[in-house]
DNA sequence: CATGAATGAGGTTTCATTCAT
DNA sequence: CATGAATGAAACCTCATTCAT
């Protein structure tokens, strides 16, 4: 039951924004009755901070899973360079495709308000691994020292989450070669050696289906 | 009169989002009575339309006194390049900075649910001329032909968007030289003849104040 | 521009009701502005007491002239009986067609609540010649002796309301014939010799387009 | 708790009309919250729509019950004539001295704006039987040929309305005899046989108290 | 005189939340 | 434990009315 009503609640906080959503709706959406809900969850803001941990995990987990891939190995040194980043930026972009609710959920602008000390933490657990791998691909020198590494993150999670936005809103349509390229567009912003015209190595793997122009 | 509410409705908005923000509370932060507003805009979805319109056009403006700098001369000739493109991008972030709540409530995820459709053809009023100087730099070779302009529209708008959001939420403090080493990386990542490992030229004169690292 | 003002003041509460007609209605259908009107009546009770005593006035004028014909002579003696009740009703139907909004707005239940002293004595006033007519017409015989006046005066006025208010919801359409066979059905309903089975005289002139049945 | 809404929102209704009554006046007559109201309601129109097809239906009850007496016997044939036009008389004369409220509610001019479909057709369902008795008498001949079905029921029904609105205003004070001597005017008005000047029989049984004048 | 701008009170309705059952 | 019924506060909006201009 908790399943069926932190997933109903999310989407219609991603759809209409945590103001834009009333008690009413998630129990109607969700088929249970007020008291259930408020047994579970004391008050809609202790709601909202449990869908934010809820789907503020998964995203979580994708990017350790990026970080840690099932394969095993030694990610350590595997993973350097450009083919780290590419996992990193692919998981992210199948998270959004995948879970495309909780990405514009946790996008949506300023939870502050309502969020609590611990989806506040969890904000930043998640955040975490990747500004150290960035730290650590840039102490590596395979990110240009030049340019701050917040900077990089920022920029680079913003461009994708304004790829995605784009999509929804109907100005462009996202498939796999248009994500692939933003990527190696970012790679190129950030990479101390990319090359500069010739388009970097694309390790989506499966042959693209032409190239425009 | 009108002025002073679609100031604190466009603070208020974009502080709490249009579901979050209440006709009282403008009423209070404006200092008129409800009946005063409602002679001026006959419903809240009217004030949210008008405070669109009029932020989006501010943002407009900014963009199209860019692309045709006041100081003249031959725009459509000298101002190919990397230079069309610092100044575009040094316009958007200078809005930024200047009309912080205006550029944050434009970017708030969603307003389709409320907006009318004077709003929506402005939203594409302002954004055509980005994505017009986007295709002419591209056709004329200056931007790589292997991406579409769509992606490099919404990457590089989106981050700008994620580095003020970061800022504004304390991940990052933005300075100019951040915001111009962010441009150059959008520049390398989208240039046809973009130096990879080199730093491109930075166009913001006035020698920065040391280098980090 | 009084004339208006009462003209679509009495249209709308004949439409709506009194309270379910604003003033801004009022404004907007006459094309005046609210100070226009609050000068000339104080209030939105004073308005409606003006419209009454307008309305009821115009009554008041049919009645009497259908008891004193145009045509002169004497009335007293040669408006006796049958022809005389016939130029009442006649009149009275002629207003209600004339006048559908007047008759519908001074027939609205209860007026009571907002009716100042003024406007309840035109009532009597305008009432008063149908009392006396019908007193008159009993003293000599002409009515039933066996009917109290006051019931013959509220069933047969109640029986034109009736047929007008069935027109105007659909269940019949009124046309000269019917409230000519609706009149002499009052008149046998109340008169001292009419006759049973036959049809009454009919003083409507103008030869009936062919009985039903 | 329905039942005490209703019957406050029926007098409310009937005293004051649809636009004259408001929520809070029927909260507060009802001793209920406006949340239980419009848990029950979803909103007023739907409430005086519950109003007026509660109220249509006690008065479709009596009239049905005056066409189909408790007494049994064989109504078909022993009702005829002016019996069975007495009876009914006398049931709506019943209804609107036993529920004055409803009756008087029921009355109100246009209630159009607000009446939805249900209780259009409720109202048709309530009028069929008069209409269809009213049929029935006329092809039997008991009912005069030359007068229409819906002029007989207009005129009728609206002179027992205007009978109870004269009572209410205070024209006159209504018991038994009156409602009895107005029963057989309109059976003067509109039988085929009725004599013209001698008293039509009374069935409304229990010695008459005296004749006046 | 005529007006547009302004207002406080009150309209209908919904909200987040509680509680008897 | 689970629920429907209930609630006070507050939401958006309109009203009858006034007043500086």
């Amino acid at each position: 039951m908790t399943a069926r009503i932190l997933g109903v609640a999310l989407q219609l906080f991603a759809d209409r924004g945590y103001h834009g959503t009333s008690i009413p709706m998630i129990l109607e959406a969700a088929g249970v009755s007020a008291s259930s809900l408020y047994r579970l969850y004391p008050s809609k803001e202790a709601l909202v901070n449990a869908v934010f941990l809820d789907a503020k995990g998964r995203l979580g987990a994708a990017i350790a899973a990026a970080e840690d891939p099932p394969g095993g190995g030694d990610p350590g040194v595997a993973a350097e360079g450009h083919a780290r980043f590419a996992r990193i930026w692919d998981a992210l972009a199948r998270f959004a495709a995948e879970e495309p609710a909780a990405f514009r959920f946790l996008e949506l602008q300023d939870h502050a308000p309502y969020l609590d000390g611990a989806s506040r933490t969890k904000e930043l657990t998640v955040l975490a691994p990747l500004a150290l791998a960035c730290m650590d691909l840039k102490r590596r020198g395979v990110l240009r020292a030049d340019v701050e590494v917040d900077v990089m993150l920022a920029s680079a999670w913003g461009a994708l989450v304004g790829l995605v936005k784009a999509a929804r809103l109907g100005y462009l349509t996202l498939d796999h070669d248009k994500l692939a390229d933003a990527r190696e567009a970012m790679w190129r912003a950030f990479a101390a050696d990319a090359p500069a015209t010739a388009q970097g190595p694309n390790t989506s793997g499966a042959g693209r289906r032409g190239r425009k122009r």
